[in-house]
DNA sequence: TTTTCCATGTAACTCGTTACATGATTTC
DNA sequence: GAAATCATGTAACGAGTTACATGGAAAA
């Protein structure tokens, strides 16, 4: 429900054609959400048919009209139920991404090293380019700084990661060995 | 290919049958994936037609045989691919759950201070049960690590927004109102 | 004796992405 | 004159989940 929230949130501050929508969201909140062009149509389309959004065409010159949503009061309803669902409950990130970190240990201890000084190159330069963003006015900022403790906790512990696989002394698990 | 990597992971110290590594991964690893059990049968199909594992059927009395997987030669080699990918890149989570903060300011002071103080205790909770988990062997160890670590950078991040929040006044932006 | 565990699977469905299609307008 | 941007959509596909189906063995 995260998508529709952010979608019934955006338009709560003022009505937005569905380009613009997905246009800021790619722009702004890639980092947190992936919203495709094809899926915020689509919704867009369900929120109308949910009577939470209401659609006006507007047409300028000869281009395709562009559709502008706005929120009606079932819509903001919603908004205000679902910004209360997520902001009452905590889901842990599922990464997904440290599953090899489980198997570090089939790797000889000098190419562990190497590839984890690569995954803290990819995400030394995620935090760089983080830090480089202007700030946001209003409550996005918090995101942002979201973001950034985020990665700079995962900095902290790569390190440690880092300085754990360098201080201990190590053979290679082979395959059909048991620990 | 964080499954594939994972199966294959698993696999490699020791042949197992799908029930074995669902309830495995069901039991030890459901906070860094997500994987049912007809996921795991289908995938661990898969990897039989690309000869990453072979198959050896046994039955026990009356029941079901079991089909028990071990990893080939062809399966070794993806694995070490696969672990080196996964351990040279970094792949930022992405919660999506904190979407609901950038609309915050929709709420009454009061309001959004219970909701994050609800959030503080489902996050806490989920924290104290990750602390009550007993030491693995080996390199599971770090998966749990880095839970813990990123759970406690969660809980200490929350508590800055809450103070933050509590330490501003504020009127509820209403529906319509812009920045 | 009823529930839970062991053990495997199939089929329908959902959600979202990719690829494709269209066409005007602005920028290089 | 070509490429990027604005603006909307459809259709095929993919990955994974839910629900369902089966049946023996062990535990309560």
């Amino acid at each position: 429900m995260e998508r529709e929230l952010l979608l019934l949130g955006l338009l709560r501050q003022g009505a937005m054609h569905g380009y613009q929508l997905h246009d800021f969201i790619e722009r702004n909140l890639a980092f947190c959400t992936d919203l495709k062009k094809p899926t915020a149509y689509v919704l867009l389309d369900k929120m109308q048919a949910n009577g939470w959004v209401v659609v006006r065409e507007a047409r300028e010159g000869n281009r395709p009209p562009k559709r502008v949503y706005s929120l009606t009061p079932a819509g903001e309803e919603a908004f205000q139920r679902l910004l209360r669902e997520n902001l009452g409950a905590f889901i842990a990130a599922k990464t997904g991404s440290d599953i090899g970190l489980a198997f570090i240990d089939a790797l000889p201890k000098a190419e562990a090293l190497r590839l984890l000084n690569q995954r803290r190159a990819a995400l030394s330069a995620q935090l760089a380019e983080f830090e480089a963003v202007p700030q946001h006015q209003g409550s996005y900022q918090l995101l942002i700084d979201h973001q950034l403790h985020y990665l700079r906790g995962e900095l902290r512990w790569l390190d440690t990661v880092i300085a754990h696989i360098r201080s201990r002394r190590h053979v290679p698990q082979r395959h059909g060995e048991r620990t």
